[in-house]
Formats: structure tokens, sequence, C-alpha cells
DNA sequence: TTCCATTTTTAGGCACGTCTAAAAATCTTG
DNA sequence: CAAGATTTTTAGACGTGCCTAAAAATGGAA
């Protein structure tokens, strides 16, 4: 019951930011650098959220979703990620040039689209990034665990399975040394990247990487 | 240099009724009516298109487009079609659905996109209302003529190019009446269908229709 | 525990795009 | 051709979403 892309977008920055650190409480300063918008704007539409019933306010505090908002921004993540897929899959983008298309394009209203859409993909489990496309209901595929590489604690061999929101320029990077989905990362490989990317991404453990563990 | 949706959809008013119209001045009120606002909001908004030097405005008399203008207005018609062809012939939509989601799409921003997707459809001449595809410079594949059914003077056999904006409910009952995309009518058809009708069906005399001429 | 630095909210303003009501220009008709 | 009817524009206001500057609340250090 809406058709605004500016509370769609704030929305999906307290589902983004809520995730990654599960305090829950996300502060009003860590959305607006989000967002690239000034601290006081977040506030009002964290208020008109909550008015919404998308969004808990505790002023001075922060905010977190409701379910109902969670469900909101979950069908927002979903047409995100879809559209991402048929850049890349049918368009022929590249997986780092599709971002700020998908951006715009997931703000289209019509949910005969999404499902035609995810139908005419073959009802993809993740996007090129290798991030899970929740399903209609907002639940996600059942998947091996996948984690942020920063919190892979023994080192080991691990597959890359996504690469978590990073500018066009750091994915261009990775894409020049050699990282990519499905790319497998020894301990010494992971040692000599950039400390930057250990928390942009999210791997998961090979198993038949030569140890009996 | 622009991103208003608002701004986007006056254009393409302009652009529609300027060319149904030889006139070549449109009325704010006519504009009005088809955009769904009142007339003084047009005014400002055509007073807007002015200053960017997209339309032109004799106050009391009407607006029509510059040069510029209605390059950008072909621009969201080929935009609009292409993804009307991707809408029917890839997901698989009803014709007759299609209108208000392409309505969205259209103002994704994003010339890339609109290259791969045209590419993607095999450079489509035109979409499944039968309205020619703009090219990428604003011209039109040559076609033969193609003219409004309500100006077939002699009556004559003709086939369905097009239909023109029209109701879904229109569309609908087009369809029930057996009348789509290359059918061929005969002017005792003709003379038998809804007045209104005239106005929407775009037709081409068909050649080969058992007369010499 | 009180005071200062930092974070967050409130206050007040601006740009955009819409509206209604009133004024101005054009059209129509006697 | 002049007066009333109609169309169009101007005037003034409202809602949304953003901003800057100032006030309020929080949290850390002496």
């Amino acid at each position: 019951m809406s058709k605004s892309t500016q509370r769609e977008d704030h929305l999906k920055a307290l589902y983004a930011l809520g995730e990654s650190q599960p305090s829950s409480w996300v502060s009003t300063t860590q959305m607006a650098s989000h967002l690239g918008v000034k601290p006081p704007s977040v506030t009002a539409m964290v208020q008109v959220l909550s008015e919404l019933g998308w969004a808990e306010h505790r002023p001075y505090h922060g905010a977190r979703l409701t379910p109902t908002g969670r469900k909101l921004a979950l069908s927002l993540v979903r047409k995100h990620r879809l559209w991402e897929t048929f850049l890349v899959e049918r368009l022929g983008f590249g997986w780092e040039e599709v971002h700020d298309i998908a951006e715009q394009l997931e703000h289209v209203d019509s949910v005969a689209l999404v499902e035609r859409l995810d139908a005419y993909l073959g009802h993809p489990q993740s996007d090129p990034h290798g991030d899970p496309i929740p399903k209609a209901d907002g639940t996600f595929h059942p998947e091996g665990e996948v984690l942020v590489l920063a919190e892979l604690n023994p080192l080991a061999c691990c597959e890359v399975k996504a690469v978590r929101e990073g500018s066009d320029a750091t994915l261009s990077a990775m894409s020049a040394k050699g990282i990519a989905l499905g790319s497998v990362l020894t301990p010494a490989q992971i040692e000599a990247l950039p400390a930057a990317w250990l928390d942009q991404l999210m791997v998961r453990k090979t198993l038949d990487d030569g140890s009996t563990d």
C-alpha cells in the first residue's frame, strides 16, 4: 500500500543493516550513510515507516523492522536479485554492472511481473553475486552455511559464494585478481587479500580440500 | 539531464497527442485529461519543459515539442514498446495486460539496458500491439502507410496493424470479437464496429483482397 | 557523579508536483 | 461587435522528502 521509492529504500537499508549486525537496533546515522542522506532525513522517514507499521522506532536508540516490514524488505530483495539474474544471464551484463539498474527495476510494482520473471529464469536460488534469492513467501532456500570471510576463524579453503554490496571499483578489482563466484581460496591466498575485502566476501567452507576434516 | 517521471510523462503525452492531431498545438486541458491531472498542473509542468528546451509554450494556445523534446519522447516510446514486447513475447503476458507495467519500466534510466534489451529481442520493428518501435536514433523503420481506421475514406479491406491506447476493457472486447493484430477487416465488418473503435484501430490497406486495385 | 563530547531529534526552510479558487484571455453567439 | 460562456493561467496552499542549524538526550571520563 505504497508507491514510494524512498520508503522502500529506507526499508531495504534497515533490512540490510539489521541482518549484518544482529544487535537488532540500527542507528539512524548508519542508515543515513548507507542511503547517502543526512540523519534528520532518516529520522523523519523512520517515523513514517513506524506509522505504517513497518518499523519500530525507539528514539535515540535506533530502528528495526516489524515482521510486516521484514516481509516487504524481503520482497524487495527478491525483486532486486531476480532482476540482477536476468540482467547477467539473459542480457549479458557483467555482474559488476547490474546493481544500479536492478536498484531501479526493483521498484516496479507488479506481483505478476516478479512471478513470471522468476519462472522465466527457472526459479533461481541465488543471484549472479551468489546471494540467495528469497522465495515469494519470504523464506530462503535451505543451503549450506554461508559466512563472511572475516569470520572464517580457523582459516580454511573456501569457495566464494557471494560478494556483499561494494563499489563498482571494488568489484572490478576483485574481478581483476581472479576472484569470482565459485573461486576457491586457500588460507595463503586469503591472508594476501586487502583487509576490506574480508568483510565483503561471503564464502562456504570447501569440504573436498584434500584434508580429512 | 533529468530523472523526473512526471516530466517524462508530460513529454510523452505531448508527443502522443501532438502526433494524432497534426494541428500541432496541444491544449493543456487535453494533456491534463490524458495524464489524469488538473489543467493548472499541466501548465506548470509545460513551463518547466519549456525552460528545459523540450517544449514550446504559447500561453492560452497550447504546447508542442521542440526537436529535442521529440527525440526524448521517442526514446521513451522506444523503451515502452521494447518492454511491452519483452513482457508479451518472453514472459507470456497477454497484450492487454502489459501497458501499465511497461509504463513503469520505461522510466528506468540506462542506455545500455535498452540497447541490450533490443538486441535480446532481435531488434523488433513493432510491439505486440503492432505499433512501430522507433530506432535508437529516433527514426522509424520504413513501413507501408498505417492510418487510423476512421480515416480510411473509401472503405476497403485492411489489416489491423495496431490498437491505439484504449482501456483494458476495450482491448478485451476487441479480443472477444476476434479482432487482433493481423486480422483482415472487410468494409461490411468495419461498418458493424462500435464507432469508438474507428479511432483506435490502426490499419494498413490490404493489397491482395481479390480486387484488381 | 557531574560535565563534556557525541549522537539523535526537533525546528524551520526549500524544491517539486499537485490541488482549488480566482483572474485573465479567448471563443461564441445574439 | 459586444457580452456571456469557456478555456487557460496565476495565486496561494498542501504533502513529500530533503537540507542546515539548534536543542535534547545519551554515554564516557575526570
